[in-house]
Order: C-alpha cells, then structure tokens, then sequence
RNA sequence: GUGGACGUAGCUCAGCUGGUAGAGUCCCGGAUUGUGAUUCCGGCUGUCGCGGGUUCGAGUCCCGUCGUCCACCCCA
C-alpha cells in the first residue's frame, strides 16, 4: 500500500469485480428462492433511531453496550447505524401500518455496522440477507423458513453446515429458569472468568456458550432450559423437530444455544460451519413474538432470520465453483482510428440485429499482436477483425479463437447472418 | 475490549549477525512494420505500512501508531 493516509476504514471493505460473481450468485439465488416461497422485497433506512435499537436488543446486550455506530444530530436527536435488520423491518410494518392482523412474508439485504475488533468473516460494515415473517405464531412457519435455508444450501452447492435448533420459551418459564441459573453459577461464582463472572448480573444465559475451556465443566452441571420449558413452548418446540425430521432435514438439539439479542422468545436457530474459523455462524435466528408489542405495535408473533453474505460467499468459494464474468462470444478489433470508428458503428448495428450474441470491442488501440492478446484473454470464442484493407473493401474477417479453424472473410452485410452460423459450429 | 503473530514492487515472496533493495509473476514493447500459446530479448513500477529513536549508517535493532491475521470476546 503507497498511500497509506488514504485507506479504508477499519474492518470496512471493498468488494472487487473478482468477488462479485459470488456475492451476486449468492443474490440471485437467494432472490429466486424467496420469491418462490411467497416472500416480498422491502428496504428499510441504515440509520435509525438509537432508542429503537436500545428497546428491540436489548439494554444489556454487549451489541448495544459497545458494538454500535452512534452519533448525535445537530438538534440532539441520537441517531444509529443499524448493526441489524429485525428492529427496522419490525418499526416499518408499524409506522407504515402494514400490520392490522397481516401476515408479511419479508426480505431484505444490505450492510450491517457493528464496532467489533475485525477478524476474518467478522468485520465493521458487513452484509445480510434478511427474511422475517410477521403475523405467524408458528411452528409451521418456523419450519419451512428452515427449509427455505436448507434449500439455499443446496443450491449453492455448500454442504458443511449444521444446523442447531433450540427452544428458549416464553420470557415467563425463562425468567424461572434465569432465576435457577444465577442460583448456580452465583454458587460456581469461583469457577467463572471475568466475563462470564461481568455477565452473572446483566446476562446469566449467555454463560452457557462461553468457549472457556476452563469452564465447561461448570457449564456442562448448569441446569438446562428445556427443564423450564412452559407447556406451549415444549409443544411448539416438540412439533418443530418432529416435523424436521419426518422432512428429513438434519439438526442436533443444543440446549445451550441463547442467541445474543434479548428480543428473542421460543424457536431459536443458528446453521454453523467448521470451514470459517471461529466466526462460524452462517445464518441465524429465532422467534420474536412479544418485540412489536414491546415497540407499541399490535401484538405479532414473528420470526426472522439473518444470514452472513460474507460468510456464505466464502464457503461458497470455497466449493471451487468458478464465478468469473461470462466470456463474449465475439471480441472485435480493429487497426487504425478510422477501422476503430467505423467499427463501434458496426458493433452496435450487429448489437441490434443480434440481441443474443455478446460482442466485446477492442477499446485502447494497440497493434493487432495486443489485441489479439486481449481477444484471447477474454474468452471469446471468435474474433471479428475489421482491418484498414477489408475495410476498403467493404469486408470483415472471422477467425475462431478456440480451435485450430481458418480464418474466413465476408462483406459487412453478410456479418449478422454468417457470425451466428459460425458460432453455432464452435 | 484482551492476548499473540505479521506488514518489502499490482500479486507471491527472498533479503544471514545493521552497510541506503532483489527474484518470479503481471503488464508494455520487440524478434513476427496486420494475427492470440510457447520461446528469446528489452522495459516499467518500491517514501521496505506510517512516525520517532539508537547508530557514521536502519528493510534489518528499540518505542509508538495504523492495518491484517489467529485465539478470546461477540455474532451474521
């Protein structure tokens, strides 16, 4: 880097054409996909409200503790880069009046912003893919938003993934259980780190998926939530994964899965990988039945789920599936400034009558040794040579790029009927 | 936020115990004054991340800083 006082911001990207096809393979399909299971695009504001985010979160969750973008208006307003999706889409279905008993089936996508230290698959301004389905108690709808992302996997070709699937009730049975769990660990008190020891008073449950090795131990004796789970709960959660696996769709149940966002009640998901390091979740989310009440909504039992695009696109370069900008089938050149004029004319007349061929005109000049050299790098499988000498003649040359064929002249007018039947041989 | 490793041409990297930088690749030109591989010849690009210090002299040692990576933490 010569320049090194202009740079990126910290944890800040740029995504280059060589990445793109990815990111856009990914965008396709996911798009395609939604749209076949009955789901509508909306796109909602990257700054919100800070209060928003601090209801919807959670006080003391550590995003809103210390991960967000706040910054404060002129008039004082407290105003905040959204570090996730679910609490914008869930204040546009209010504000908008979309809800009145509805039943939305949602996406959306873009950056999200989190003051987090970067770390590979972990960065500052990051991407999801965002789906919420508002006005569905569930569980059928909590099941076929699995499916849905189970399909996507498939699409794309990435198969190391897991899913894991808890319950974490109503906040009533959780209240019960976060009781029980201070009660243990404030008896373990010595075994805890500092962290977990900071989150005993703020965040008991977030104990649970502590990566401590120390700790494991105490945490493997922690009574499990699945013990206080309320009748309904147990019932929906039961429904869930027994319909799982009558659809054959593999997960492993871990009682230990609480998700860090305080919004979420009952189903709760996460599909992880082994092939990304330690950021390993891929895609994740849960019901958030009491939030919009919570906003001063009507009360809409909702799901969601958020996907990492930097993430999936990793793991889907990592299937060595190639994603390159498709060749053109013709690359043009063209000797001399006068060839080069004519030519661009030419190019857009056969642009015209040949919608389905790809043409790529020689840009820059260059003798015909350079752009030759280009023609084959671009792919092409013909070149379509306008020289100073056909030129006079009212002619063109075609010569196959791909195999060992004769280069061929015809006149100009002939060029929309002949380039399509030598395409067609090669 | 905590701990650790790293930072030399566009890219991949070399540079021993300090003596003001090199290879491959890429790109461009030529051999072939109008034809893409290969080969051969020639050419271009570096404030050695940045700032300060020690020294006659720093890519090399020290401090700071920025960035990347790994783990924790967090999470998508």
């Amino acid at each position: 880097m010569s320049q090194s006082n202009l740079a990126a911001v910290r944890g800040m990207n740029d995504v280059l054409p060589a990445a793109i096809g990815a990111w856009q393979h990914l965008e396709r399909n996911a798009r395609e996909l939604f749209a076949a299971y009955g789901f509508e695009e909306l796109r909602v504001p990257l700054v919100e409200q800070t209060t928003l985010f601090k209801r919807s979160i959670g006080e003391f969750t550590d995003i809103v503790e210390k991960e967000m973008f706040t910054f404060t208006e002129a008039d004082g307003e407290s105003l905040t880069l959204r570090p996730e999706a679910t609490a914008g889409i869930a204040r546009a279905a209010i504000t908008n009046g979309l809800l009145r008993g509805a039943r939305l089936k949602l996406w959306t996508s873009g950056p999200m912003f989190r003051h987090e230290r970067p770390q590979h698959g972990r960065y500052r301004q990051f991407y999801q893919i965002d789906v919420e389905a508002l006005g569905f108690a569930g569980p059928d709808i909590d099941i076929e938003l699995i499916a849905m992302t189970a399909r996507l996997w498939r699409l794309l070709g990435i198969s190391r993934v897991q899913l894991k699937l808890n319950s974490l009730g109503t906040p009533e049975s959780r209240r019960v259980y976060r009781e029980k769990l201070v009660e243990y660990f404030t008896q373990h008190a010595a075994a805890l780190d500092a962290d977990s020891q900071r989150r005993l008073s703020g965040n008991p449950l977030r104990i649970l998926d502590s990566k401590h090795p120390a700790m494991q131990a105490v945490i493997g004796g922690a009574p499990l939530l699945s013990a206080y789970l309320d009748a309904e709960s147990r019932e929906h959660f039961d429904a869930l994964c027994a319909t799982l696996t009558a659809m054959g769709i593999d997960y492993v149940v871990d009682p230990r899965l609480v998700r860090g966002l305080d919004y979420y009640s009952r189903t709760v998901f996460e599909w992880v990988t082994d092939a990304l390091g330690s950021q390993n979740a891929i895609c994740s989310g849960g019901r958030y039945d009491g939030l919009i009440s919570q906003l001063g909504g009507e009360a809409t039992p909702a799901i969601g789920f958020a996907m990492g695009v930097e993430r999936v696109v990793e793991l889907l370069q990592q299937t060595g599936q190639a994603f390159s900008r498709p060749s053109p089938d013709v690359y043009v050149l063209a000797s001399g400034e006068r060839a080069m004029r004519a030519g661009l004319a030419l190019v857009e007349r056969l642009r015209d009558e040949l919608p389905a061929v790809v043409f790529e005109m020689n840009q820059g000049g260059g003798n015909f040794k350079a752009q030759f050299r280009r023609a084959d790098r671009s792919g092409a499988r013909l070149a379509l040579i306008l020289g100073e000498n056909e030129l006079e003649r009212g002619a063109a040359a075609l010569k196959p790029l791909r195999l060992d064929a004769a280069q061929a002249e015809c006149t100009l007018a002939e060029l929309p009927a002949r380039i399509p039947a030598i395409l067609d041989t090669l």
